[in-house]
DNA sequence: CGGACAACCTGGCGGC
DNA sequence: TGCCGCCAGGTTGTCC
């Protein structure tokens, strides 16, 4: 479910639930989502630590503890939102992980398909350490990015989504970068010309910010921290809608899969395959 | 290096 | 209604 925007649209909605607070007790139904640490030894390093601060890097919530840093992925079903009570959300037959806050409150961790990571740990760079530019950050450089793009032959979807080449975006918001950009999704990354860089480059962060402002696409399991619909899926272009006509020309939106991911394009409108 | 594929899981949906 | 196969906002490890 999470990418860039739906992850930042979390962050921003648990952070000041959770800012100053302090951890005081710890409920969990699925040991396995919690990496390299066996639950009793999560629970005694956790308890008592209180979180500092509340960010995120690529697709994980970074939580800045008083001696540890807790990283969560929320992988494709994953939520976190704030429980008021022990079972203000008995609805949620999903939820995995309750961490008890001192103010009563609590955060919750709900995932369907499990698929979810949960990370305790003292370095955050043995988990961050190899991700790729942060698509919004000044240090997205278009002359840099140009240069990356050249000095591989790697088909620019998948590349657009390998997260140690690039942080945060996945399968929507590279379909609709593509788009935006008239790139054909199958395009060979070192093929692009340096005006479809440019393009790439400001419909990545333009398509990524409009994403933010309107709290991430809800396709499917995706909801904010306040258990809302995101409303981005209103306005993809191309993602999720096979067959319907292209908002530009008209032709059917094709489905094809790239990197073992459902694709969408428009023929018309992303057509070149070599040159651009 | 690049790409194809299976695996990790559960649930929703379309087709018959 | 019911069963079946397919699909899903992600990542990782293996193999060629």
């Amino acid at each position: 479910m999470p990418e860039l925007p739906e992850v930042e649209t979390v962050v921003r909605g648990i952070r000041p639930w959770l800012v100053g607070r302090t951890i005081q007790t710890v409920w969990c139904n699925r040991e396995k989502q919690i990496k390299h640490l066996n639950l009793v030894a999560f629970q005694e390093r956790i308890l008592d630590q209180q979180f500092v601060n509340v960010n995120r890097r690529a697709k994980y919530i970074v939580c800045d503890l008083t001696h540890d840093t807790l990283i969560i992925h929320l992988k494709m079903t994953g939520r976190l939102y704030i429980g008021e009570t022990d079972n203000a959300n008995e609805v949620d037959r999903w939820v995995h992980l309750k961490l008890g806050l001192d103010d009563g409150n609590q955060l919750h961790f709900s995932d369907c398909r499990q698929f979810g990571e949960i990370h305790l740990v003292a370095d955050k760079a043995s988990i961050l350490g190899k991700l790729g530019v942060e698509p919004l950050s000044e240090a997205f450089d278009l002359a840099v990015f140009n240069q990356q793009l050249h000095q591989r032959k790697r088909i620019i979807k998948p590349l657009l989504m390998d997260q140690t080449f690039l942080a945060g975006v996945g399968n929507i918001y590279a379909d609709e970068s593509l788009f935006r950009a008239n790139i054909h999704p199958l395009r060979v990354s070192d093929t692009l010309r340096e005006s479809e860089v440019t393009a790439l480059h400001h419909h990545i962060r333009a398509v990524l910010q409009e994403g933010i402002e309107r709290e991430g696409s809800s396709v499917s399991w995706y909801r904010t921290a306040n258990g809302k619909r995101g409303e981005m899926q209103d306005q993809l272009a191309v993602y999720n809608r096979t067959n319907q006509p292209c908002i530009t020309c008209g032709h059917p939106i094709q489905k094809i899969i790239v990197g073992q991911r459902g694709t969408h394009f428009c023929p018309q409108c992303q057509m070149n395959l070599t040159s651009g």
